[in-house]
DNA sequence: ACGAAATGTCTAA
DNA sequence: TAGACCTTTCGTT
């Protein structure tokens, strides 16, 4: 259940785990059977994220390839709403990637690995994947499933550039000119700024969360057309996104409740974690409104009726 | 056991 | 706007 972040998390990950290597990739679920023998026994490059969505690219020998390069087999995978990577290896191979706990899951909810500490390298076997897994990649000291994805598949460097012309800016990537370009792209549209926010032409990686929770720390309402923001409240949305979404990156998690706001004694852990996303009918820390909800697109849309003109 | 919801996106009507 | 899709998890019977 990804936003951005964790799609740049990931592209991390696999990079560290398999590049370099020439990693078995099997589709146990057999519905990328193809693709799989396609990249099987290719090096594995650098992997990269724009977005929400994931490209790896393989190639015969080692190269240096740059985003959507003619040339290499591009791995293609979007999560959609549940898609997973799960990881599992010796105690090298889970150190590897580990920032502080070992991991098994990247993304939410990310699962310490169990007795990987103690685990002997001689030790580990792989296990058997379960039958949903669509891709393993293996390597001689571990494996990373993916499964549920929305898109899996292998393209061609013009390919890759197709899908990334129709994205707009990501706030993890956050290149020069990307702040003006945001704003712009919101301004030129009389749509709600909630539903620009979410849509992947106007800005790249932010989902429901994000979109609820930043509107709400910089105190933007959802309802107000694109083309009623002042150019300074979105450039103060997109330097809030960037930061919020880059904290994401280095946590493994979502805390966008601003400290300030956090109670001493929250109702249960979960109650502390978002400013608005969830919150609704519950007291707005900030000003003591109760959070309101609606569906917006077919998405449920949190704020505060209260903080966010 | 069953149903609904989930941090997503596309297509058809 | 509704439905389809890909899977897991959590709450309710």
């Amino acid at each position: 259940m990804p936003e951005g972040h964790t799609v740049h998390r990931l592209a991390g990950a696999l990079t560290e785990l398999f590049s370099g290597h020439r990693p078995t990739i099997t589709s146990p679920q057999g519905r990328f059977s193809q693709g799989a023998a396609k990249l099987n026994g290719q090096i594995a490059l650098s992997a990269e994220a724009w977005g929400k969505h994931f490209f790896m690219p393989f190639a015969p020998e080692p190269t240096e390839v740059t985003l959507g390069e003619d040339g290499p087999d591009w791995l293609h995978v979007h999560l959609g709403l549940y898609g997973s990577w799960s990881f599992d290896g010796d105690g090298e191979f889970i150190a590897v990637h580990t920032i502080g706990a070992p991991r098994r899951r990247i993304g939410e909810r990310e699962q310490l690995s169990e007795g990987a500490d103690e685990r002997r390298v001689a030790e580990w076997e792989p296990p058997t994947p379960k039958d949903t897994v669509r891709v393993r990649f293996a390597q001689p000291h571990g494996i990373a499933d993916l499964t549920g994805p929305n898109q899996c598949q292998v393209l061609s460097g013009s390919e890759v550039r197709a899908v990334l012309k129709r994205l707009g800016p990501d706030p993890l990537r956050n290149n020069p000119g990307d702040r003006e370009r945001f704003i712009s792209l919101v301004r030129k549209r009389k749509v709600p700024v909630g539903q620009l926010v979410m849509d992947q032409a106007v800005t790249a990686g932010p989902g429901n969360i994000y979109r609820a929770d930043c509107l709400f720390r910089v105190g933007i309402s959802p309802l107000r057309p694109g083309n009623r923001v002042s150019e300074h409240r979105l450039g103060l949305l997109w330097d809030d996104l960037v930061s919020a979404m880059s904290e994401g990156v280095r946590d493994g998690i979502i805390l966008t409740n601003p400290p300030e706001y956090i109670p001493l004694d929250p109702i249960d852990e979960q109650d502390r974690r978002f400013a608005v996303y969830q919150r609704s009918g519950r007291a707005c820390w900030r000003c003591g409104n109760t959070i309101a909800e609606m569906a917006m697109a077919g998405r449920r849309l949190f704020w505060c009726p209260g903080c966010q003109r």
